[in-house]
RNA sequence: GGAGAGGUGGGUGAGUGGCUGAAACCACCGGUUUGCUAAACCGGCAUGCCUGUCAAAGGGUAUCGGGGGUUCGAAUCCCCCCCUCUCCGCCA
């Protein structure tokens, strides 16, 4: 969420910036401050009278060690009185705390300013076109198509066994799986990412540290009984190892990448766009996340997405970087890059990544600070897809069939150990 | 799952009702000393909020796993929850 002083110091400008990301709703950042003005108050009053109560306890212990009984037993009365009046104090103070963390949740992070105005998808703009984007073929299969004639992902088992978007993947199909996230992972670390393994569930603190909870209650699984939700991305516990944490400033950044499957409810989605490898409930993905000092945030920014192009570049894919426009962009983002690549039989882009910098949205929300020499402040986080499995397969299988079968990109062969699905 | 022990500042660890936001030591930072390093010595060293200010200094308040309670007063007493460790059971 925004920082409370920044929306103060400086309103016009957050409902100016706000605006290219099609918010509107300036009474609400009013709101925000009046409410803020109050808590203010509140917050003075308590501390006065808890003040008061303080020195008067110390007092009556003077009093009693004296033997003056009856001195004591009079402050005594003052102090209930104190008492009663800083329950209200203190629980008015809790409601309007509440309250107020609520409405600056519902306050989405401000644009950087190289984010053009638009409505959505429509508007993007498109920064970089690499690759041949390969010649139409009519007798060119879609992949799940392929999949079934090379016997190497099974949908029909996965809906079987679990549900729809819950795929198997074997034989070559398995084995390319494990190359990809192998291949991934070995980039990253090549580029100074420390790999980690984490936990595939997480609890409701860290799902609302970046911010699942409470927007996004809807897209994740819940396991009621126990509390904990299947996460949506390694983003998610990766991100949380940092929460009310205090770095030092010559740890930055913090460069971390995980593999993880990924779970989502997907609600409301269906049709074409989802056929296949499109649009899975359970899928693998490499994730890179950094922490970065808030001066150094937009170079990392674009050492990510530099990071995320290569892999494309050396898998030998048609991709497009597209800068989201303010009516696209993420709630929590201030700068989003998605990649798109091209898939040949179904003759459309799939987006495989999205590297967005966060600012110090998320930061401030799970309390992520640094210090150096200065003041401790607020540490900027940045993620991205490096890269998403399921389309990147899909654009593999369709882009890369021929007669005699799917050809594996040369970078994977050592990690697949075969060049050709047939 | 059963039984027991325990959770204090970056770390070790003292502290069983007021003088403790918290001893001591280590780590860290600054300084003195020094040919260099080391040692020694001196000083500093949590976070949120409120107040103050151009900024600061300063002041107030809260925080000793989390929440609630007892009390004029709680790290210290009571209740609930969470977590860690040991033993037993179960198990990849």
């Amino acid at each position: 969420m925004l920082q409370l002083s920044y929306i103060q110091e400086n309103k016009e400008e957050v409902l100016r910036k706000l605006a290219i990301k099609n918010f509107h709703n300036s009474d609400l950042i009013h709101d925000i401050i009046s409410l803020d003005q109050k808590r203010k108050e509140t917050q003075k009053s308590l501390d006065d009278n808890l003040a008061r109560a303080n020195s008067l306890a110390k007092e009556v212990g003077k009093l009693f060690k004296e033997g003056r009984r009856e001195e004591a037993n009079a402050i005594k009365e003052e102090t209930a009185n104190l008492k009663h009046d800083n329950k209200e104090l203190a629980g008015a103070l809790e409601i309007i705390s509440k309250e107020l963390n609520e409405l600056l949740l519902d306050v989405p992070n401000i644009p950087h300013e190289s984010v053009k105005a638009g409505k959505g998808e429509e508007d993007n703009e498109i920064l970089v076109e690499e690759g041949k984007i390969p010649a139409t073929d009519e007798k060119a299969l879609p992949h799940w198509e392929l999949a079934s004639k090379y016997k190497i992902i099974d949908f029909k088992l996965g809906s079987k066994v679990t549900g729809a978007g819950f795929p198997f993947y074997r034989g070559k199909g398995a084995k390319l799986q494990r190359a990809l996230i192998s291949f991934f992972l070995d980039e990253a670390i090549a580029s100074g990412y420390e790999e980690f393994q984490p936990p595939l569930f997480v609890n409701e603190d860290s799902a609302y540290g970046t911010g699942q909870l409470p927007d996004k209650e809807g897209q994740m699984y819940h396991i009621g009984e126990d509390r904990l939700y299947p996460i949506p991305t390694a983003e998610v516990p990766i991100t949380n190892i940092y929460r009310d944490v205090i770095l030092k400033e010559d740890e930055l950044p913090v460069k971390n990448v995980a593999y993880s499957s990924c779970f989502r409810r997907e609600a409301g989605s269906y049709g074409k766009d989802v056929r296949g490898l499109n649009r899975l409930h359970q899928f693998d993905k490499v994730e890179i996340v950094q922490i970065q000092h808030p001066e150094r945030s937009y170079e990392t920014l674009e050492e990510m997405k530099d990071h995320a192009a290569g892999l494309l570049k050396k898998l030998g894919l048609p991709y497009r970087i597209l800068r989201l426009c303010g009516g696209d962009l993420s709630f929590t983002s201030a700068l989003t890059y998605d990649f798109e690549v091209y898939s040949a039989a179904q003759k459309r882009w799939l987006e495989v990544s999205s590297v967005s910098n966060f600012e110090n949205y998320q930061a401030n929300r799970m309390k992520l600070r640094f210090k150096g020499k200065g003041k401790t402040q607020l540490a900027h986080t940045l993620n991205g897809s490096a890269l998403a499995l399921p389309r990147i397969v899909a654009a593999l299988l369709e882009n890369n069939q021929t007669e005699k079968g799917i050809e594996i990109p040369e970078v994977l062969v050592p990690y697949t150990g075969f060049e050709v699905i047939d």
